[in-house]
DNA sequence: TCCGTTCTAGAATATTCGTCG
DNA sequence: GCGACGAATATTCTAGAACGG
């Protein structure tokens, strides 16, 4: 894994660049997670210059997203065990918590790992697996027909207004 | 479904909300979709009063994700069957394409619905009858495009022989 | 391997010849990317000088082709390990992907060219061509409708464009 | 065959909305 | 109410696929 996520980087940054706005937003005093002092001007002036949103609660929704805990009962602090003040190195650790359907991959490294000989059910499926695509591509050469159909008609009913109007044209001119 | 995708209602406004922003994107003189005059006034003043960014790409992206196809060589023009001038209430037939990741979860719901008690037989069968309609469909598809072709033929024709009238025309004119 | 690839080559040659251009794309400052400031300017004045296209997505393809990243959320910055200002010696490293069908193709090819693990039943054996020869006959299908695409594309054009040619005469005449 | 151009799709992250305990 | 999460849509970056020179 290269750089850290970018939701990941852009927090770190908000909360580097602290000046003033440690008021807004800062890390808490041992630095192991942050606080939000102003949920109000945090969301109107900080979340726009960093991400395409201004509204709170898509911030908190992210951070759930990455694994970050609200640690107070009172105040809008957060913890991530490898989101720590002066740890730049550690953040690349802090990954979504997707829990990958994984039936896929592991469909496909059974597959590709063990030969697949003997198992007749698997051919079977393979055919269905065909069919299945059979169908479907069915399906977008019909709505390719459907389109070059509307289009024709389209074109069609330009030349011959257009004739039309030449005919016209010719007579007065 | 009650309303149409937000994008697509988004899409629909920008065109309903004409005036002189007809240079930078309109309706095509049919009705039947869209043309995009200038990308870069369209990315760069309509984009971001509709979407949260500015990019040209983006927008292509949404328009494919929903069906729509590019359907002229030399200008940014889109059409989809259900978005037409005037028909609003079509808006909602429009979808999103399902990601089905291509073959691999067709496979996998193939195989996790059928009982896996190994009956091959029963499932040839049923192979079987699938090809038979696929055979029956494909034989409909070509009828379609034999059709098409004949009125392309036409109109091909009766262009031609139009421009050549016409340049007889000019000269005498 | 001799030269760069013209691709490649035309790239570079744009950034060596930098002059005013450096508001429209330059290196970076360090030499290990570049960054295109202005897309507009950059589509319309310098692509159509080094290629056969002003389109900046056809751009973008290209640089995703041979390797490039963009590397940066806010510009159009992209780097590539071997392109760096100075080290012109390094360009004939950058070549294209090469296609390699990725895991599932080469999957699926395998399994519709020869019955899977040697001992297939006759019937899925006969469903086996069954497919191969729908999915023949499906190329068929696709090929006809490009070409009635492409024949439907020039119409359209031919008569947009003459209509435009009409109007100018009209006014002249 | 390789490269370039175009159009569309895949895949990952981001944003929004709603629900559940 | 509240914190966490699922799911749908949106945005971004990269790749697939077809065609043509």
């Amino acid at each position: 894994m290269r750089c850290p996520a970018p939701f990941i980087l852009k927090l770190y940054e908000i909360l580097e660049e602290g000046h003033d706005r440690n008021q807004i937003v800062s890390w808490n005093k041992e630095g192991t997670g942050f606080v939000v002092w102003s949920p109000d001007e945090f969301s109107e002036l900080l979340l726009p210059r960093y991400f395409k949103h201004n509204n709170f609660s898509s911030f908190i929704r992210q951070l759930n997203t990455y694994g970050f805990k609200k640690c107070a009962t009172n105040r809008w602090e957060f913890q991530h065990c490898k989101f720590q003040n002066g740890n730049r190195h550690l953040l690349q650790e802090i990954t979504r918590k997707k829990c990958e359907p994984s039936v896929f991959p592991a469909f496909l490294k059974a597959s590709s790992s063990e030969p697949v000989g003997g198992v007749v059910d698997e051919s079977s499926d393979l055919l269905l697996q065909e069919n299945e695509n059979l169908r479907k591509e069915k399906l977008e050469l019909q709505m390719q027909i459907h389109q070059y159909k509307s289009l024709q008609m389209k074109l069609s009913d330009s030349l011959s207004q257009y004739l039309v109007n030449q005919n016209q044209f010719r007579r007065t001119c």
